[in-house]
DNA sequence: GTAAATCCTTGACTTGGATCAATTAACCTT
DNA sequence: AAGGTTAATTGATCCAAGTCAAGGATTTAC
């Protein structure tokens, strides 16, 4: 465990190996995580500039190392630096936007597209893009979809079922690229 | 219509008067608000950050007045303003905030949470917090909050049968202010 | 190399909330 | 004030996906 969600914040941290989720949790124990990042990826910085506690918790998912950076350091860089704060900038408005699809995601779709969004998402980050590795458990990949490992399962099988792709463990090999966009956007299956 | 989700962005906006709307629309034409503007509060501003096109659509509530200011103009003004740059970073980071408490209520609440924690949100932010004014549709507040009209319609009935509220048009007197904010917690009625 | 633990899958069941359909109420507009 | 339009309510039905429970299949650890 890195930081608990309402956490003070004294700085940020960037993972230099490793494997960090960012969640939140429900009342009743549920998670919903927000974001993995991955080495060279800093987190943690929204309460720099905003609250000073953090929205959220934040986890490793495997054996990682992590530097911190205190708040104050990292703000003497900022001002000191030119082009940093634009750069800053930039990124927040990436996850902005990250987060727009996340939300529409969640509300506008249903967990079969969720999901097939998720594996065409891994299709284009990856260097094969008809074999697909997933990157974290199935277990982890419902909480980041916002659905259950059950669920995960009967669609996987679903969309083996329909020809859509092959898995096999964490790899899944994709086999009809037009019929998981065609469900990414509007699909159903069944 | 202001513009729509994939629009090449030139600049960003600012409310004078009136009440606008940030939405996603789902392939079937189901709607999602992200965000509702009201007057002295700037939009738009992520593509002049990155990617350049809107991740959104944005229309207008009612009868307003908005300025648009060029992309150029205002990277002109953050560099030439100091402080400026921090004020937007501090003003990103809240939306990145609000945006993570929006990604939990969809995720990880259900509806009578989601409608609870939206009359508390009008509480504190309206002056006499045991009444407050719906300052939308019901129909949009159901975009807002992830749902139905018939849902808001058949919640607020429900939680008026527990005594937590009285409704009156848009006007709802809050009766149990423990009740409703248990209930957006963890709460369920039924 | 085997036990223990974790992860994944499959089946049966339940349910929150969406959809469809039909009134009823609120609001403009002239 | 009456007619027309839009917004809100209510009822009946349906379905996607969650929950509970039991077995398999991989990993991990010693």
């Amino acid at each position: 465990m890195i930081f608990h969600e309402g956490d003070k914040a004294n700085g940020l941290y960037m993972v230099v190996k490793g494997k960090i989720k960012v969640f939140k949790l429900s009342f009743e124990g549920k998670e919903q995580i927000l974001h993995i990042y991955g080495p060279g990826h800093t987190f943690g910085e929204v309460p720099v500039f905003q609250g000073g506690n953090f929205p959220a918790s934040s986890m490793a998912l495997e054996p990682s190392t992590i530097i911190f950076m205190p708040r104050d350091k990292f703000v003497a860089l900022i001002t000191s630096t030119p082009g940093l704060g634009m750069n800053l900038l930039a990124d927040l408005s990436r996850r902005l936007r990250e987060f727009t699809v996340q939300i529409e995601n969640l509300s506008l779709k249903e967990v079969p597209a969720r999901l097939a969004a998720y594996i065409l998402t891994l299709a284009t980050e990856q260097e094969n893009e008809k074999k697909v590795t997933l990157p974290i458990s199935k277990a982890q990949l419902s909480n980041l979809i916002g659905t259950t490992p059950e669920t995960v399962s009967r669609i996987l099988k679903k969309m083996s079922d329909a020809s859509h792709i092959n898995v096999a463990g964490k790899i899944i090999h994709i086999r009809d690229l037009e019929g998981l966009e065609s469900l990414s956007e509007s699909g159903s299956l069944s």
